[in-house]
DNA sequence: TTACGAGCTGTTTTT
DNA sequence: CAGCTCGTAA
């Protein structure tokens, strides 16, 4: 390895010049404990919005290596797969320019990804010992909902009379107590109080959810922490897994639960060697049970309390767009006070923009769109925001309308789509011949079976030693017997040894296509994304990582809908505020600036939902490089409502930004001024002529 | 047992 | 609109 080139004695005399651009603050996280004998408390770094926090990061991990650390046994854990690849980026880069490497040789991180992500390949890992198949398969969120849907259905929750919460929301409860580690009736009171009549059921279900799961040798999101937690228990393996990383760092700590806090106690019980970066003030995750307890209480947690370094120097933003947002976040009440600070100044407030309606916001967005490319910012330096997925709708269809190309962030997934669900349960019932789900909606696409056969060939296959041969030798009703054997060749040859991969996908596509062809009107269209997921398939080395990877990192771009802007076209960007977080943009629209949306009425339940919104809102306009524009429609249309309906409540501007913050705004279109005679030096007298008078003496 | 249509109801954000 | 349940016909 590379690495071991670069020991301290090896480097210019001028050693830390890649330090020089830091500031004082940053330049204190990065070397903090580097070089020091003694063992030294784990660093908290406080990091407002456009700190520089991500490069604060990677001249932490490069310094580390710079001065011994072996990459191998470096850990760092980021919220997204995207901000994994980024980091590991920056290091690359780092490093290169300091030990002048040719590029391609740099040392890399072995262990760089989601927690979700390591816990998958820890789990593999540790498979053996701690009684996990090695085969075991993820379900998504969808996967999931379905599996908790038919433990519901098997026991007699779903009825329609009963009206017990639906799938979605009994996994999200589940979930929740997962990842709160609170007890299910608190869980209730605090985020699902509609659905505390049903505790005792729920626990029945959950019990038997956990059971499926096992049978079953799949596990969900939570169990990948769940399980990971639960290894660390044992002190033998806590020990193991803790000590075979001498540092571990976490990125935007504010959004971590109590489990991922739970996990990293155990692996550095003393702090030694741990670093956790965030900001408080951007913590927006607490529908995932992120706490903003973590990083609040993160010092306290330690026998020697956590040092802490607060960076506040902001170099994205212009000032008057950090006053407008500093003001926003101060109203909140608890937080690590910190002020962010620039030295860009411009004359230029954000504005603050009322239009009547959806269609004027729409309208309004794509002419200044337009006019900013016109003044040279391309479109893909511009992005809009939005709270919730679904308000973008009528931005959409104007943007389209004008031929304005652009990709939407959040909302409907790729891996959403029925289509491609149906391919990908081919390859892991394929996969993993115990995972009933996937062989139930598989089995169910061959017309003549519909639950009951399915249920009884899942059966026969879990039975059986050779779970192939029992489905060869299941005979369903007769109208379905041609298909079956069709299928069940394709099975074998995707299943059997002699499969390579990515072919076993090609296999798979083509026994689905006759079916594809059945099922949807537009089958054309669906055989494109098809295409689309063989090409993300050669990308990777084998079915297994594919099927992993592919859950914990989900292309998070649509491409049917936005019509799949090519590579260097420009395109602008549309996200939700969740999904715009950790990016930037020289000029940023925020939609539907209004009570209601922002914050969202879903949420007004308790004091910190609202605070959480206000988070959002900081968060939104902190993206913003040169110019942020909030647009409050008057009145907007309200969703999900039958037919051609007109229904739509009037908004007025969000309570995050009061009166008394108008001034840090532009406001457009300018205000009526009340005074305007007296402004220009009229008096009324001055001013007033008879002019009833004069109509009526014009017919004398 | 499967397939299909009528009728009802529904909290947003994502690994 | 979409997802779910239930009733009816083959």
């Amino acid at each position: 390895m590379e690495a071991s080139a670069a020991t301290p004695a090896n480097l210019p005399t001028s050693a830390s010049d890649y330090l020089s651009d830091l500031n004082a603050q940053q330049r204190e996280a990065v070397e903090y404990g580097v070089g020091t004998p003694a063992a030294s408390p784990a660093l908290l770094v406080i990091a407002g919005a456009g700190s520089g926090k991500t490069n604060t990061l990677a001249h932490r991990v490069a310094h580390l290596v710079l001065n011994g650390a072996d990459p191998h046994r470096i850990l760092l854990l980021t919220f997204s797969r995207r901000a994994a690849v980024e980091m590991e980026r920056r290091v690359g880069r780092v490093l290169q320019k300091v030990l002048k490497l040719r590029s391609g040789v740099a040392p890399s991180l072995q262990w760089a990804g989601t927690f979700h992500g390591v816990g998958a390949r820890l789990l593999r890992e540790y498979a053996g010992r701690i009684g996990l198949a090695e085969s075991f398969t993820i379900h998504d969120r969808g996967d999931s909902e379905d599996m908790i849907g038919i433990v519901r259905h098997e026991l007699g929750f779903s009825s329609a009379q009963t009206r017990f919460p639906l799938k979605g929301t009994c996994l999200a409860i589940y979930s929740r107590v997962v990842n709160s580690q609170a007890p299910l009736s608190h869980v209730l009171q605090t985020a699902f109080p509609w659905c505390s009549a049903w505790e005792a059921q729920l626990k029945q279900l959950f019990d038997a959810y956990v059971q499926a799961k096992q049978d079953q040798h799949v596990l969900d999101y939570d169990d990948l922490l769940l399980y990971w937690a639960e290894m660390m228990t044992d002190p033998g393996l806590a020990a193991e897994v803790g000590g075979s990383f001498d540092h571990v760092l976490v990125d935007e700590y504010q959004d971590t639960n109590r489990l991922q806090a739970a996990i990293l106690l155990a692996m550095k019980p003393t702090g030694q060697g741990l670093t956790v970066v965030g900001d408080d003030a951007q913590s927006i995750y607490s529908f995932r049970a992120a706490t903003i307890r973590n990083i609040l209480d993160f010092p306290g947690q330690f026998a020697e309390p956590a040092h802490v370094v607060t960076l506040e120097r902001n170099y994205r933003s212009t000032q008057p767009i950090l006053d407008a947002s500093n003001a926003v976040i101060q109203q909140s009440t608890e937080r690590y006070a910190k002020q962010l600070w620039t030295d860009r100044a411009s004359s230029q407030r954000p504005l603050l923009v009322t239009v009547t309606d959806d269609a004027g916001q729409a309208r309004w967005i794509a002419d200044k769109v337009l006019e900013n490319r016109e003044a040279g910012v391309k479109l893909t330096s511009q992005a809009v925001l939005f709270r919730t997925s679904s308000h973008s709708a009528m931005l959409e269809l104007e943007l389209t309308r004008r031929n304005i190309p652009f990709v939407k962030f959040g909302g409907l997934k790729f891996l959403e789509a029925s289509h491609i669900k149906d391919v990908l349960s081919v390859l892991r019932w394929a996969q993993n011949p115990r995972g009933r789900l996937s062989g139930f909606r598989v089995a169910q696409l061959i017309p003549g079976i519909g639950p009951v056969s399915a249920g009884r060939v899942l059966d026969a296959m879990a039975s059986a030693p050779d779970p192939l041969a029992a489905m060869q030798a299941f005979q369903p009703g007769s109208a379905a017997q041609e298909d079956w054997r069709a299928f069940s060749q394709t099975y074998e040859m995707i299943a059997g040894a002699g499969a390579s991969w990515p072919a076993d996908l090609e296999l798979a596509i083509q026994w689905y296509t006759p079916h594809l062809e059945r099922l949807h009107e537009d089958a054309a269209v669906r055989r494109g994304d098809l295409d689309q997921l063989a090409r993300i398939a050669a990308t990777y080395p084998s079915r297994e990582k594919f099927l992993t990877e592919l859950t914990l990192d989900p292309p998070d771009a649509t491409s049917a809908e936005s019509g799949a802007p090519l590579q260097d076209e420009d395109y602008m960007i549309l996200s939700t505020i969740h999904s715009a977080k950790g990016q930037e943009w020289k000029v940023v629209y925020v939609l539907n600036v209004v009570d209601g949306c922002i914050p969202s009425d879903m949420s007004t339940g308790t004091k910190e939902d609202i605070e959480e919104e206000r988070r959002l809102l900081y968060v939104a306009m902190t993206r913003a490089k040169e110019q942020l524009q909030l647009i409050v429609p008057q009145r907007f249309y309200v969703t999900q409502q039958t037919g051609m309906g007109d229904r739509h409540i009037y908004g007025s501007r969000t309570r995050f930004i009061p009166d008394s913050l108008l001034k840090l705004f532009e406001r457009m279109p300018k205000p009526p001024q009340p005074a305007g005679l007296a402004e220009r030096g009229l008096t009324p007298e001055a001013a007033k002529i008879d002019i009833a008078s004069r109509l009526r003496g014009a017919w004398k």
